[in-house]
RNA sequence: GGGCUCUUAGCUCAGUUGGCUAGAGCGCUACCUUGACAUGGUAGAGGUCAUAGGUUCGAGUCCUAUAGGGCCCACCA
C-alpha cells in the first residue's frame, strides 16, 4: 500500500486522472430513455483565444453543474467547441502574413482562407488542451466549431429560409465602420467611451447676404461632405433663413437651408451642419429632405477625391487638424469650446468608428424577436440573477435590425448569387441559385463577396452543433438544453439571438417525443441562463491584456492545483457580483485541498493501523456502537449535504462551496476527527474499533462525493485509496441524498453543550497562558441531571480535547478557592490553578464577560417591559427571549458569585 | 438622459422570507512542532453594518432621499 506525502500535491494527480476519465469516456453522454437529459452547450471560445480567469470562472462554473447532474443520474451532456471568430482570425493571420512581408490581397482569397485553416490546425486547439488542464468533464466526442461542414450547413440553410422569409435584406444603409479592419460591424460591436472633445464653432455665409449661419461640430472634417444646414422649423431666430443657401468655407460649395424637428434649438447654436453619409441621424434627415449623400471617405478613413486636392488621401484626424487650422486662418472658426462626448470604438481593436454609406446586409429582428421576448416574460427561459431579464426585455423591445454582413475573408461566405443582370438569390448551391433566379445552367453566377458575422453562426450553437437541419436523435434528445453559463456582456451578441433562433428553427422538429414540435417550453434553447460575474484584478479593473493584470490560469493551477483555483473561484463567485481576483486568494483553495488531503491520510493510516490493508465496506452506515460525535457528525453530514443541494439548485455555487469547507474543516477536522481519537487511541475493543473507522470513513466517502464537482481531482484521488474501489471512478459514483431521520436537534444540542465546555476550557487555557505541556484537572459543578449524564459518558472528549487529566463533578460547596472559573450553560466550571494564577487576570476575565452578560440582559429586559413587544411580537420569539433572560441571569449570578469568591481570597 | 448594482472588522467577502448575542478567510497578537495537516492547532484583539429620515413591538435585512464606487442602454451635433 503506497504511503501519502504529507501534503497534497496536485501535479501527481491531476493530468494522471484526466488522462483516466478521458480515455474511459467517463464524460461521454449516449442517448438513454431510461434517463433524463441534462445539456450544457458551452460557449464555444474563440480559436485564436487563451485561458483566461474569465474562462475559468464560466467553466468551472459549468463543470460543477454537469459533474453534479452525472452523480445525480442524468444523462449529462457537455458539448464542447469553439468558434472561428473572423475579424479576430484574420487578424491574427494578416499579422503573421505581414512578417512575411506580403498580405491577402497579394496572394488572394482563395490562399488566404488556405492560411487561415493551416493556421487553426496549427493553434486553434490552444483553448481546447487547456481547458482540460482545469478538469472539465466535456464530451470531446462532441466537439464542435463553427465552420465545420455540420455547422456551415446549417448557417446556409438558416440564411436562405430568413431569406426566403423576406427576414434578410440588403440595401445602403449608414454602418458602423471599422476603418482598421476595413469592415462594417454591428451596433452591438461598438464601445462607446466618454472623451474629452472639442466643440467647433464655424461660420457659413448665407448665400447672397452679409449674414452667417454659425454650426457647432465635433467633427470638423466632415464639412467636406455637408450638403445642407438644418434648423429647428420654430426656432425664430433663423426663420427667415429657410429655404436660402450657405456657402461651404474653403470648399465653396452652395448649401440649402432646411428646416427639421430633430434639431435641438437649445444645443450649440441651434444649426446643424447635415452630412448624411457621415452620421446616422443626418443620414436620416437626407432621406426626409432628399439630400445628396456626399461621401468623402474610403475603407481606410482617408478623404477620397471628392474633397479639395490639399486634403485629399489625408487620414480623418490628420485632415480634421488641418481643416480646423485653414479655418482659423480663413476666418471661419468663430470660437472652440471643450465638449465632453460619446465616441464609438471597435469592440476588437479600439479603433474609432465612422459611420460609412455601405451596401449590407441585414436580418430584420423584430419578428424573430417577438417570441424570443415572450418566453423569457412567461419564465419558461430564466435568467440568474433575475435582474438580467429587464436587462433582456429592453433590448428585445427596442431591438434594431442586425447588420450581418462583413467585409473579411474569413468566415461564412454569403450564400447569395447573382446572375448577369443583377438579380439574385439566397441558395443552398448554385444549382439551387440557378434554378430559383431561372437562368441556365450555363449562365455564370456571382457569390456575394462578403462573409457574415461571426455570430451569425453562434446563434444556433445550441442545435447545429446536434445535427440541425437533419431531424437526428442527438437533437431529439438533447435540445433543449438545461443550463446557458455565460458572461453577461454577451447577453444581447448571443444569449438573445440563440433564444431567437432556437424559437424560430426547431418549430416543427421532432421533440424527444417524436411529435413536431410546436408548445414554447420545447422550442427554448435552454431553461436557465446562469449570468456569471466578471473577474476582475484585486483593485477592480477588468482584467485585460495591455493592463497585465490577468494572472495566466496555467500558472496558478502549477502553483496551487486545479482544484485550489476552481474552489477558490467557486467560492469567491456570487451569483451577479463582480469577483476581485488575485493568484494569491488560491491559497484558500490550496489550504482546503491540503486540509482534506491530510484528513483523508489520518482515517487512511488509522485505518491500516485497525484493520490491516482489508477492503472495508462502505456500501452501508455501520450502525452500531454510535456515541455523541457518531450522531453529531451524521447529523450535521445531513444536514450539509441538504444545504449543497439547495444551493446548486438555486444556482448558489459560492454557498454551497462555503457549507463544503464549513463542514469538511470545522465539523469533521476540528471536531470530528479529534473526537474519534479518543476511540482509536482509547481501549475500545478491536471490532468497535473497526466500526468507528468504517464509519469514519463513511462519512468521509459522502464528504469527498459531495465535493467532487468543485474539486474532482483530490476527490477521486482520496476516494480510490479510501474505499478500494478501483474499478470505478468517483466521476460516475453517486451523489450523496439529505437522510433527514439522521438530522437531530438534540443531538447537536447536547454536542453543543459539550464543546461549549470544551471551549471554556480551553479559552481558561489560553487566557492564563497555561501551556498545554501543563496538566490540569477541571472541577464542575453540573445543574441539571442531563448535564452531568452527558460529562459522565463524554469526558474523554474533554481529557483529549483540553488536555485534561480528569473532570470531577463537586458540589456547590467544594468550590475549589484558587481557582480560574467560567460558566456555560448555567454549570460552572472551575481550573484550579494555585500558583499559576495570575488573580488580575481572572478578575477582568469574570468582569468582562459580566459586563457582556449585564448589556444584553440590559437589551432584552427592555424588550420584555415593552407590551408593545409581548403583544404583537409572535408567540415563539417571545418565548425565545425569556429564556435567554432566565439563562442569562443564571449565569450571570454564578459568575458575581465566583468573583465575589475570587475577592475572598486575597 | 434612462436603467441596474454595490457600500458590513485593516483587506476580501457571507449574512436566506425583518427576531442578531453580526460571521468567515486573510492579516494582526499570544501560546503550541500534541501520534492527519505549520498549506497546521488553540486562544485573543478588532465592527455606532456609507449617511439622514421613515415603516415596525423590532431594521445589517423593507421604503425614501443623499454621498461615493461600478456596469449597461440612449442619435443630442
Amino acid at each position: 500500500m503506497k504511503e501519502l506525502s504529507k501534503t497534497y500535491n496536485p501535479k501527481e494527480v491531476e493530468d494522471r486522472w484526466y488522462a483516466e476519465w478521458e480515455s474511459k469516456k467517463l464524460f461521454h453522454a449516449r442517448i438513454n430513455d431510461k434517463k433524463t437529459p441534462y445539456t450544457i452547450v458551452i460557449p464555444p471560445p474563440n480559436i485564436t483565444g487563451i485561458l483566461t480567469m474569465g474562462h475559468v470562472l464560466n467553466n468551472t462554473l459549468q463543470d460543477v453543474f454537469i459533474r453534479w447532474k452525472r452523480m445525480q443520474g442524468y444523462e449529462a451532456c457537455w458539448i464542447p467547441g469553439t468558434d472561428h471568430a473572423g475579424i479576430g482570425t484574420q487578424n491574427v493571420v494578416e499579422r503573421a502574413l505581414a512578417k512575411e512581408g506580403t498580405d491577402r490581397h497579394k496572394i488572394g482569397r482563395e490562399r488566404f482562407v488556405e492560411r487561415v485553416w493551416q493556421w487553426k490546425e496549427l493553434y486553434g486547439g490552444t483553448i481546447i488542451t487547456q481547458l482540460r488542464k482545469l478538469g472539465v468533464s466535456c464530451d470531446w466526442d462532441r466537439e464542435r466549431f463553427t465552420m465545420d461542414e455540420g455547422l456551415s450547413n446549417a448557417v446556409k440553410e438558416v440564411f436562405v429560409r430568413l431569406f426566403d422569409k423576406g427576414l434578410i435584406y440588403r440595401g445602403k444603409y449608414i454602418v458602423n465602420w471599422c476603418p482598421f479592419h476595413r469592415t462594417a460591424i454591428s451596433d452591438d460591436e461598438v464601445e462607446h467611451a466618454e472623451v474629452n472633445g472639442k466643440l467647433w464653432h464655424i461660420r457659413y455665409q448665407i448665400d447672397g447676404t452679409k449674414d452667417f449661419a454659425v454650426v457647432a461640430t465635433t467633427r470638423p472634417e466632415t464639412m467636406l461632405g455637408d450638403t445642407a444646414i438644418a434648423v429647428h422649423p420654430h426656432d425664430d431666430r433663423y426663420k427667415k433663413f429657410i429655404g436660402r443657401f450657405a456657402v461651404l468655407p474653403i470648399v465653396g460649395r452652395r448649401i440649402p437651408i432646411i428646416a427639421d424637428d430633430f434639431v435641438d434649438s437649445a444645443f450649440g447654436t441651434g444649426m446643424v451642419k447635415v452630412t448624411p453619409a457621415h452620421d446616422p441621424n443626418d443620414y436620416l434627415m437626407g432621406q426626409r429632405h432628399n439630400l445628396e449623400q456626399k461621401n468623402i471617405m474610403d475603407e481606410t478613413g482617408r478623404l477620397n477625391e471628392s474633397v479639395p486636392k490639399q486634403y485629399e488621401g489625408m487620414d480623418r484626424f490628420e485632415a480634421r487638424k488641418k481643416i480646423v487650422k485653414d479655418l482659423e486662418e480663413q476666418g471661419f472658426l468663430v470660437k472652440t469650446e471643450e465638449h465632453v462626448h460619446n465616441v464609438g470604438r471597435c469592440y476588437r481593436c479600439n479603433t474609432i468608428i465612422e459611420p460609412y454609406l455601405s451596401d449590407q446586409w441585414f436580418v430584420k429582428m423584430k419578428p424573430l424577436g417577438k417570441p424570443a421576448l415572450k418566453v423569457v416574460r412567461e419564465g419558461k427561459i430564466r435568467f440568474h440573477p433575475d435582474r438580467w431579464t429587464k436587462v433582456y426585455d429592453h433590448w428585445m423591445t427596442n431591438i434594431r435590425d442586425w447588420c450581418i454582413s462583413r467585409q473579411l475573408w474569413w468566415g461564412h461566405r454569403i450564400p447569395v448569387y447573382y446572375a448577369p443582370d443583377g438579380t439574385y438569390t439566397a441558395a443552398r448551391d448554385e444549382k439551387e441559385a440557378k434554378a430559383k433566379l431561372g437562368v441556365s445552367d450555363s449562365t455564370p453566377l456571382r457569390q456575394d463577396d462578403d462573409v457574415l458575422d461571426t455570430w451569425f453562426s453562434s446563434w444556433l450553437w445550441p442545435f447545429s452543433t446536434l445535427g440541425w437541419p437533419k431531424d437526428t436523435s442527438d437533437l431529439r434528445y438533447f435540445n433543449p438544453t438545461d443550463t446557458l453559463v455565460t458572461a453577461p456582456d454577451i447577453i444581447f451578441f448571443w444569449v438573445a439571438r440563440m433564444i431567437m433562433a432556437n424559437m424560430e428553427f426547431m418549430k416543427g422538429m421532432p421533440g424527444r417525443d417524436g411529435k413536431p414540435r410546436q408548445k414554447d417550453e420545447d422550442l427554448v434553447p435552454f431553461r436557465d441562463v446562469y449570468f456569471t460575474s466578471i473577474v476582475r484584478d484585486s483593485q477592480g479593473r477588468k482584467m485585460s491584456k495591455s493592463l497585465g493584470n490577468s494572472p495566466d490560469p496555467l500558472d496558478v493551477i502549477s502553483e496551487y492545483g486545479a482544484d485550489a483555483l476552481r474552489f477558490t473561484v467557486g467560492y469567491l463567485a456570487p451569483l451577479g457580483q463582480d469577483v476581485l481576483f488575485s493568484s494569491e486568494k488560491c491559497e484558500l483553495g490550496r489550504n482546503f485541498a491540503n486540509k482534506i488531503w491530510n484528513a483523508g491520510r489520518f482515517l487512511f493510516l488509522n485505518k491500516n493501523e485497525i484493520c490491516g490493508s482489508d477492503p472495508l465496506d462502505l456500501s452501508s452506515l455501520p450502525d452500531d456502537h454510535l456515541d455523541l460525535a457518531d450522531r453529531w457528525i451524521l447529523s450535521r453530514l445531513n444536514n450539509s449535504i441538504r444545504n449543497v443541494q439547495a444551493s446548486l439548485d438555486d444556482f448558489q455555487v459560492n454557498d454551497a462551496s462555503r457549507h463544503l469547507y464549513d463542514f469538511i474543516w470545522h465539523d469533521f477536522c476540528d471536531w470530528y476527527v479529534e473526537l474519534v481519537k479518543t476511540r482509536f487511541y482509547g481501549d475500545e475493543s478491536a471490532a468497535v474499533k473497526r466500526t468507528v473507522i468504517r464509519r469514519a470513513l463513511w462519512v468521509f466517502d459522502h464528504a469527498l462525493r459531495l465535493l467532487h464537482p468543485i474539486m474532482p481531482f483530490v476527490s477521486e484521488e482520496l476516494w480510490q485509496h479510501l474505499t478500494e474501489r478501483n474499478e470505478e471512478s468517483i466521476v460516475r459514483s453517486e451523489f450523496p441524498k439529505a437522510d433527514a431521520r439522521r438530522i437531530d436537534a438534540e443531538t447537536e444540542r447536547s454536542m453543543a453543550f459539550v464543546q461549549n465546555v470544551i471551549n471554556a476550557i480551553r479559552n481558561i487555557r489560553g487566557e492564563n497562558n497555561i501551556p498545554p505541556s501543563r496538566d490540569i484537572v477541571v472541577d464542575v459543578v453540573a445543574a441539571h441531571k442531563e448535564q452531568k449524564e452527558i460529562l459522565q459518558s463524554y469526558d474523554a472528549y474533554i481529557h483529549k480535547l483540553c488536555k485534561v487529566t480528569s473532570v470531577n463533578q463537586i458540589s456547590k460547596s467544594q468550590k475549589p478557592k484558587l481557582a480560574s472559573s467560567a460558566v456555560v450553560d448555567g454549570i460552572e466550571l472551575f481550573v484550579p490553578l494555585e500558583g499559576l494564577i495570575d488573580l488580575d487576570v481572572e478578575r477582568k476575565r469574570l468582569e468582562k464577560e459580566i459586563q457582556r452578560l449585564e448589556q444584553m440582559l440590559e437589551g432584552i429586559g427592555k424588550k420584555l417591559g415593552n407590551p408593545q413587544f409581548t403583544d404583537r411580537a409572535p408567540k415563539e420569539v417571545v418565548e425565545k427571549e425569556r429564556e435567554k433572560k432566565e439563562a442569562f441571569e443564571a449565569n450571570l449570578d454564578k459568575l458575581k458569585d465566583n468573583l465575589l469568591h475570587l475577592q475572598d481570597v486575597r
